[in-house]
DNA sequence: CATAGTCTGTGCGTCGGCGCACACGGGATA
DNA sequence: TATCCCGTGTGCGCCGACGCACAGACTATG
């Protein structure tokens, strides 16, 4: 599919002031990203960051025994790589895509020297960090007090929201895994989504019915995210640059 | 007790340069902060900053419900109030005083001032956030994987680590609180630490006998947590300016 | 010393999620 | 078309945590 390709997909470079848009949209570069590619490993050097545009990353923390959990998910209205600029120079965390679509990255050393400038990128960034706190601090009190069900109806409607289309390339296994979660958990919670006429899936596919049904059966916890990453990057103006940078892919 | 106080105790200060640190040592606050306090309420506005130096506060997330768990607790290594220089003007936890004690705190207005200097001050406080961060992650796929009795152990000694005593003063019930369990969880997993050997306590205070058995006993959640908080704010230089603010404390 | 209030111990029944095992079936491949 | 594999459905037994109820036991207070 030869569909066209922009850095103002991602609604951070969307929402960069013109001049600080251009200073880095030379350096910009569209990357597919396939499903389950590795973009970070944990304690991993960052050799750039990433602006998903219609790809979905996953931000997980792995343990000894394997078990796994995602702490957080990343699309078109953020960005990858946020340690960087923190300060550490690893991550501790890793970046898995989710759902396959493409990005831009930028090399790390560029957005350091952006981010110095201590101008509206900064300010840029340092909001959009709050808001992936506050969705990592609800994903700890989700998992401590929510069933499977809610988990999974918050899932699908994060993983929508980053997404122009309803329907998600994604297996329950994989579903299981991001929520560290069994997968038997996730076929009965799923079942019982699809009779009840929210979801319809085969194989691999999940096309979401109704949205509003969804929302009813999941737990606060998807609400008050949104509702964190609206107010924080609402006031952004959402400048949408003219200009295309050459898509130089495929 | 008349011990003296200094804003050295608090590592960030401590670890300040010595001009940034002159320039707002004369505004810093003593403040007692007793146990139960309400620093911030979820939502609400921040018009202080603080800097524990012998208390400990937990940031808590309340549900609709009531139900509530700790995303992370925060002692003399750290400050309260990241969202003022993250960017949101409100936070979206509560933050409770988990241990009696005192601490510093500095006007909003003017630690923003500080943060906006862009130098040192910024990146230490931004280290500090990336620590945090991971604390938060941590606490995530802790709540997701490990028993209350691990949970309890990476508690007592995440505490332990921010007291100079060995002794928490501290219910079950409390504690129950927190982590997002019964109160009969935590006299459970308690009970069974006694007989091991590895704390003792009656009545809300809590004594730890054994810390390497208590290591020995937690999930990796709290290694993780340790090594990173060390890594992020090992090399800071701590300046330990000679001065001691004038103690304006009853 | 008596009393009240708080903190802790304990014993239920219940339920959600886990680990395991295996059956079914659609899609791709040869 | 025959075969294999992967994704999904389902049925166990098990265990940890929950909710509830109540019994000691220590402390503070008058």
């Amino acid at each position: 599919m030869a569909a066209s390709h922009s850095p103002n997909q991602n609604h951070l470079l969307a929402a960069l002031p013109k001049d600080d848009f251009d200073r880095l949209s030379a350096d910009l570069e569209l990357v597919p990203m396939p499903l389950g590619e590795a973009l970070y490993e944990s304690g991993g050097r960052l050799w750039h960051v990433y602006f998903p545009t219609t790809s979905i990353v996953s931000l997980l923390y792995v343990m000894e025994d394997g078990a796994s959990a995602e702490i957080a998910v990343v699309g078109n209205e953020g960005i990858l790589g946020i340690s960087l600029f923190m300060g550490g120079e690893t991550t501790p965390s890793r970046a898995i895509v989710q759902s396959a679509g493409h990005g831009y990255r930028l090399k790390a050393q560029l957005l350091k020297q952006e981010f110095n400038r201590a101008g509206p990128v900064m300010h840029l960034l340092l909001r959009y960090t709050q808001a992936l706190i506050t969705q990592m601090a609800q994903t700890a009190v989700c998992n401590r007090h929510h069933s499977v069900e809610q988990q999974l109806c918050r899932w699908l409607l994060l993983s929508l929201d980053r997404l122009s289309s309803s329907e998600l390339v994604m297996t329950q296994e994989l579903i299981a895994n991001m929520l560290g979660v069994r997968r038997e958990g996730v076929t009965e919670a799923a079942g019982k989504l699809q009779r009840a006429g929210l979801i319809r899936y085969s194989r691999g596919r999940i096309t979401v019915l109704d949205r509003g049904g969804l929302e009813k059966e999941a737990c606060e916890c998807y609400g008050v995210v949104k509702k964190e990453f609206d107010r924080l990057l609402r006031d952004v103006p959402r400048t949408a640059h003219a200009q295309m940078v050459p898509s130089a892919h495929a």
